[in-house]
DNA sequence: CCATTAGGTAACTGTCTGGTTACCTAACGG
DNA sequence: CCGTTAGGTAACCAGACAGTTACCTAATGG
């Protein structure tokens, strides 16, 4: 059928009758060459972030060719929303799999704290997409359709250890779960995005395991400090 | 004399006699027109980064010609170096002001932590540098031969505080003051650095005035909390 | 086994951009 | 009041870069 393919950059003038063109399967290979670009991409765009990102750069990386790059993706821009869709979604998933159901509160937040930490030392590309993201005023992820990539697993996962540490009066009472949450990525989020400036402040280096660790023991006796009742 | 001024580009070939060329003061117009375009670099950088900041751009900006920016900085990346001294050297200055000596340990805290976080949604700019800064590997700031900007007079006042805290018994012993600092920074940069993905996330606007009051009371209780013997 | 087409290659293009050059003007010391 | 030079203007240039075009190749279905 001459329908476009969903993908297609041009956009149809007029919208057709039939409402989803229903984007038949991609073949192996080109679900390969697809992946092979959007890793190649990922990396790009985390080391240099969306405007210093080269397309050619890209391609070559991937092993692929620009043509295909724009068949499959329509702009740098376009490339730019899936990739960091889809790092919002990485992260979703591993979050998932996170289990404190079980857990004492102390130990279920400790948990929670040294996943969050975890997730972004090992994640740095992750890192570095929401910073330039956040340059663009989150433009990109504002025009996501793909809403449910904002929703966080570990936001509800610590809305629950919370209330169950207040009923069981082993935290205090009262906690704000957003401003928490926030407080949870901050204490890895910032440590991991600066550590080149704070490692160059505090002349250590701060990727190192043991460097890491240290970090987890802390931002977690920092946490249940304050929650303490 | 015929002595190459020391911003000059070219630098000469040999190196001559005299070590240092003596740069000359600039007369007040230039000093001006220098100004200005460090102001619209700063306002550009901040905006789009470094490899998304245009040099004409920034020319237009300051009312000045893209022949004075060079002159004056040689090149786009120096100007980069300079506008990031410049940023770190201004938040030094502010910083220096804080004055916690005659303040009880935990009133104390509170200002630093007060400073530190309105200083943030003050200079957005400031933040968006320094994630900038970090996508390099703090490249530009290790070149930089202005290393005392790295020193942070905040740190220093804090590490007085902890001291006095922990001596008068209102604080808990043996906090590791780099840790704390860092934490410190992060509650407040993160919120300022996400605020654009954290708004779409939850729906609501962080960079209001209530929003930020809010936000400095929870972190002051964080980390007030946590100090508690 | 051949026609159709999805998937891929490579060379090209118009525009943008960092940096330069040739030239002008105003201030200032003598 | 004039020569020297710091400070400024505008046109220009070569390379880079996002996006396109013309063309080729290998599957796949009939």
């Amino acid at each position: 059928m001459g329908q476009a393919r969903a993908r297609a950059a041009k956009a149809e003038p007029v919208a057709p009758i039939l409402p989803a063109p229903a984007p038949r399967a991609l073949s192996a290979r080109a679900t390969a060459t697809r992946q092979r670009i959007l890793d190649a991409a990922l990396a790009e765009f985390a080391e240099k972030g969306l405007a210093g990102a080269r397309v050619d750069e890209i391609a070559a990386r991937a092993g692929a060719n620009k043509r295909m790059l724009y068949a499959h993706f329509g702009s740098k821009e376009e490339l730019w929303l899936v990739v960091l869709e889809g790092a919002y979604a990485a992260k979703r998933a591993e979050e998932r799999a996170v289990e404190v159901e079980g857990l004492a509160p102390a130990e279920a937040m400790a948990r929670l704290i040294a996943f969050n930490l975890r997730y972004t030392a090992r994640h740095p590309e992750f890192v570095a997409l929401l910073n330039q993201e956040n340059l663009h005023r989150a433009a990109y992820l504002r025009r996501s359709e793909d809403v449910p990539a904002l929703y966080s697993p570990l936001l509800e996962a610590l809305r629950g250890v919370l209330l169950r540490g207040a009923a069981g009066g082993v935290f205090r009472a009262g906690v704000d779960a957003m401003q928490l949450y926030i407080d949870i990525l901050a204490l890895g989020h910032f440590y991991v995005a600066n550590r080149h400036t704070l490692s160059t402040i505090f002349g250590a280096p701060l990727d190192t395991e043991a460097a890491i660790a240290a970090r987890e023991a802390h931002i977690t006796e920092v946490v249940l400090g304050y929650l303490r009742p």
